[in-house]
RNA sequence: GCGCGGUUAGCUCAGCUGGCUAGAGCACAUGCUUGACGUGCAUGGGGUCACAGGUUCGAGUCCUGUACCGCGCACCA
């Protein structure tokens, strides 16, 4: 009834047939159902140009395991997936691609037809990530896939764009941001990315305007004193207090600009005196303000100095820093220059230095949207996992500034302002507007900025459900959704955000618990990263081992929030581990003449131990899966599979397998294939390939695993007793195999074998078990410690002495000497319990449990001692 | 400067609310043509859980401090 399955696993072979047969039968589609609970993930949105790379392969899993879980316990679980229209990254993307091919610029194109080419090339690159995401197993709703540029995303922005504008939370200022001059547009806070990088102080002296003198300074950036507007002092700085409201000529410039006090100069640091250039530095625009300072801007969007630098105008900005640190020099104004290591500020996209500097931009004002943010997750209506990462979030919503949301490109959502060509007016709406609201003239020019391609990621997860209808249907089902997955470094970036957003457009939060996973680096602990060379593909990985092993490696072993190493090697065991299953599978198929799975009504030792331990494997797998401890989960699957069911179970049912008693037989395949079964469940999120593949070849019900019920905890199936009795039995296998490796016995030598217990009848059910696997000739099992021991190797474990008849490797006094040293071993354990049991405040503080644990441990180190002494006392005789 | 992690076997890491005679994978050693699997089986060696105090009947696990490694924020020109 089965074909004959190849002993290797080939992954290759499998995974993509079983993909498409989930597709086929829709297998991840969701609906709102109102007999069935949520449960609902959106998907962090990929960057439309990017390729899956191993970040991507592990919060892909992790989303898919929660997903698969969830769906199994009967929740009617959405996985939306999408893409981002990533402002820079895709406008540079095909900027670059324009030059190479046709050697021109985006503005040779003009913005339509430029934009034409955005999408054109998102059209043709946008499937890549997603057929990658498929190939890793991500059991999305792909009819729900979403862009951040769709119609329905874009009225979200457009929408929360009006509200916030009219609410007064958006507004246009000329304020310091960061300035990209490679990418050329203004960033956000979090968009820069501050790296201590080697440089110089430079002692500039500047000459006061009445020849009285002179004040030196102390500066790292020396061209920006192109745009200097004063110097500051402290107030109460002995040394200056009375330069205060004297004036200083600037050199090379000679321009006469103001000395002002300002408590923002630190007494004794640098000279004490600090040069102002309010253009080009945050802290000098507040002192700027304050004084009323000139604000002389001297470094152009491209990083050149512009025609406020004389001279300099054209250079560059740090040619022109060389230049004006040789024309001090030269005019006798540079006192001194001194290495100095400090923070630069570069750009996230292309990690050019960033240039602070004045410019008119549209900005979030984060005060009233932070209130609620914060709260919402002090409160524990956000939960953050693991929950450290609550702390940083907290602490960053605290200190966020207005959140500048321009961007100097063409690629993203343009900002819906028109300036009035008459008034000046600003018109913001909804729909394009045909006059000014104010002065009725018609004469309008649209905003030319986009907005930050984060402004509509925060909306992500509302604006892909529906809003800003607030009758769809999704989005009343799946909102708040459940689990959001992502990285810790992107916690600023987004998840505050979309908390912020949530909060503010649909008065609730946008997510119940943040899964938060660490970075995937590479063997030597470096982040993978394009420079380095040294990223693994993860397609390539799962090309070769398989998805499953990929998963599988990229999950076990490594808790919440945790970087962790990728090792080829890793995903070579999780390989391995595959075809372990395989092969048990196919074990089991080889033996099966059953079509339908019905647990025996009388069940052996055996069966009642494995299903006992199952059981209790679905409740803490079940535990853990629910704690977001997936690690852990699947650690417990792993070696459950490998260790009680491969290497034990398989080996206990070959004797009911090969004998003669057909009942037996069939008794046995039922419990096999039925712990099969759960085995595979429980796999099936971690592994769903290769899961659902040895499902489908199995008597089951229903149609795909994937739509199997999550297995639960039986009462019915709980057997102590036999757990017990057959980890006694398990106990003599394991011992006597001990004992005879140490003594080189090959297990082609059998022996005969006395077991000498208080209980034989414990052991008389797994006899045939010790015959067979601890290499017996014969297995007497006895209560009555046998008359002549001469020649016997001596094996005890806390609840039999087992004898072994292997006259010619025994040497008595070698036999007693090691019997004494057991016997040594195990006083000192039980010295070490009796202590504590002794210990009146153990016996009396400790749960009962506990100390219950305790009592039998000293029962069995008492036993072990007594069943050394028989041994000992036997042999002597 | 503020905050957060880490420090457990040769390597990489688990170890949840304290009960551990401290686990796994890889690596290592020895043996095995055991008809599911050598991508395997069996057996074994290997750790004073960074250090110092403290709380507790009991600490790898909680508290305080120290050292080193890493990260994030904020920064003084």
């Amino acid at each position: 009834m089965h074909k004959e399955l190849p002993k290797v696993y080939d992954p290759r072979e499998v995974e993509p047939s079983i993909y498409q047969m989930w597709m086929d039968n829709d297998c991840f589609h969701a609906d709102p159902n109102p007999d069935k609970k949520p449960f609902s993930i959106v998907m962090p949105p990929p960057n439309v140009t990017g390729q899956l790379h191993m970040g991507h392969a592990m919060d892909c899993t992790l989303q898919d395991i929660l997903i698969r879980y969830k769906r199994m316990q009967g929740y009617e679980a959405l996985w939306l997936p999408g893409s981002d229209h990533a402002g820079i990254a895709t406008q540079i993307k095909v900027e670059e691609e324009l030059r190479n091919t046709e050697g021109l610029t985006r503005h040779d194109l003009g913005r339509e037809k430029f934009l034409e080419r955005v999408w054109a090339w998102k059209e043709k690159y946008g499937s890549r990530i997603v057929e990658q995401q498929k190939k890793m197993g991500a059991s999305c709703d792909w009819s729900r896939d979403r862009f951040t540029m769709d119609e329905g995303c874009s009225r979200a922005v457009r929408e929360t764009f009006c509200e916030l504008y009219e609410k007064g939370l958006i507004y246009k200022g000329s304020r310091i941001i960061n300035w990209c001059p490679h990418c050329l547009t203004a960033l956000s806070d979090a968009e820069v990315e501050y790296t201590e990088k080697p440089g110089h102080l430079w002692y500039v002296r500047y000459p006061l305007s009445d020849g009285s003198g002179d004040i030196v300074i102390a500066t790292t950036r020396p061209e920006t004193m192109l745009g200097d507007t004063g110097v500051a002092v402290n107030p109460e700085d002995e040394k200056f207090k009375h330069l205060i409201g004297k004036k200083c000529v600037l050199p090379l410039m000679n321009r006469e600009i103001p000395i002002v006090g300002d408590e923002y100069c630190e007494i004794g640091f640098g000279t004490g005196a600090v040069k102002m250039t309010p253009a080009h530095d945050p802290n000098d625009f507040e002192v700027g303000l304050r004084h009323n300072l000139e604000v002389i801007r001297c470094i152009a969007d491209d990083g050149t100095i512009n025609e406020n630098g004389g001279k300099y105008q054209g250079m560059d900005r740090y040619e022109c820093r060389k230049a004006i640190v040789e024309d001090l020099d030269a005019a006798g104004y540079l006192v001194k220059t001194e290495p100095y290591s400090h923070n630069v500020g570069t750009c996230y996209r292309c990690h050019n230095d960033v240039e602070p500097l004045i410019s008119a931009q549209w900005f979030v004002k984060m005060a009233p949207l932070a209130k609620e943010a914060i709260r919402v997750v002090e409160d524990g209506t956000v939960k953050f996992v693991p929950e450290r990462f609550t702390k940083t979030y907290i602490n960053w919503m605290e200190n966020v500034h207005d959140w500048c949301i321009s961007r100097q490109l063409w690629w993203g959502h343009q900002i819906p302002a028109w300036y009035c060509d008459e008034c000046g007016h600003i018109n913001v709406s909804r729909e394009d507007p045909t006059k000014c609201e104010k002065c009725g003239c018609t004469h309008l020019t649209r905003e030319e900025d986009v907005l930050d391609t984060w402004f509509s990621s925060a909306l992500w997860p509302f604006s892909t459900l529906g809003w800003p209808d607030l009758d769809a249907a999704d989005l009343n089902y799946w909102y708040p959704t459940s689990v959001l997955v992502t990285g810790y470094d992107i916690i600023f970036f987004w998840v505050a955000r979309m908390i912020f957003s949530g909060m503010e457009q649909m008065k609730k939060e946008p997510f119940k618990t943040v899964l938060i996973h660490g970075l995937v680096r590479d063997d030597k602990g470096r982040k993978m990263s394009k420079s380095l060379g040294n990223g693994i593909d993860p397609l390539e990985m799962a090309e070769k081992y398989g998805a499953d092993a990929l998963r599988f490696n990229l999950i076990t072993g490594n808790s919440p929030g945790n970087d962790m190493r990728f090792f080829v090697e890793k995903c070579e065991a999780m390989r391995n581990f595959a075809n372990k299953i395989w092969n048990a599978s196919r074990f089991v198929m080889m033996n099966l003449t059953i079509d339908k799975v019905q647990l025996p009504e009388k069940l052996e030792l055996e069966d009642k131990w494995v299903l006992s331990k199952l059981n209790t494997l679905i409740r803490e797998v079940t535990e853990n899966m629910d704690a977001f401890e997936l690690g852990v989960a699947s650690a417990k699957i792993y070696d459950f599979i490998w260790d009680t069911y491969c290497d034990w179970y398989i080996e206990l049912t070959k004797t009911r397998l090969n004998g003669e008693d057909a009942g037996a037989k069939l008794a046995a395949e039922n419990v096999l294939c039925y712990v099969l079964l759960r085995i595979l469940e429980l796999l099936h999120p971690f592994m769903p390939f290769i899961t659902e593949e040895i499902w489908q070849a199995l008597p089951h019900e229903g149609d795909f695993l994937i739509r199997a019920a999550w297995p639960t905890y039986q009462e019915a199936l709980h057997f102590p007793q036999a757990e017990s009795d057959m980890e006694n039995v398990k106990d003599a296998i394991t011992a006597v195999r001990a004992r005879r490796s140490e003594m080189n016995v090959p297990p082609s030598k059998k022996a005969q074998l006395i077991l000498v217990t208080r209980r034989p009848e414990t052991y008389e059910v797994g006899k045939h078990f010790i015959t067979r696997m601890a290499y017996a000739s014969e297995v007497t099992v006895t209560d009555k410690v046998p008359s002549d021991l001469k020649g016997m190797v001596t094996v005890v474990t806390h609840d039999a002495n087992i004898y072994l008849p292997l006259a010619e490797l025994v040497d008595i006094d070698a036999e007693l000497e090691r019997i004494a040293k057991e016997k040594a071993k195990a006083e000192d354990n039980l010295k070490r319990i009796e202590a504590k049991l002794a210990n009146e405040s153990f016996t009396s503080r400790a749960p009962e449990n506990v100390v219950n644990a305790e009592r039998e441990k000293a029962d069995k180190a008492r036993a072990l001692i007594a069943k050394l002494e028989e041994s000992a006392a036997a042999m002597k005789l």
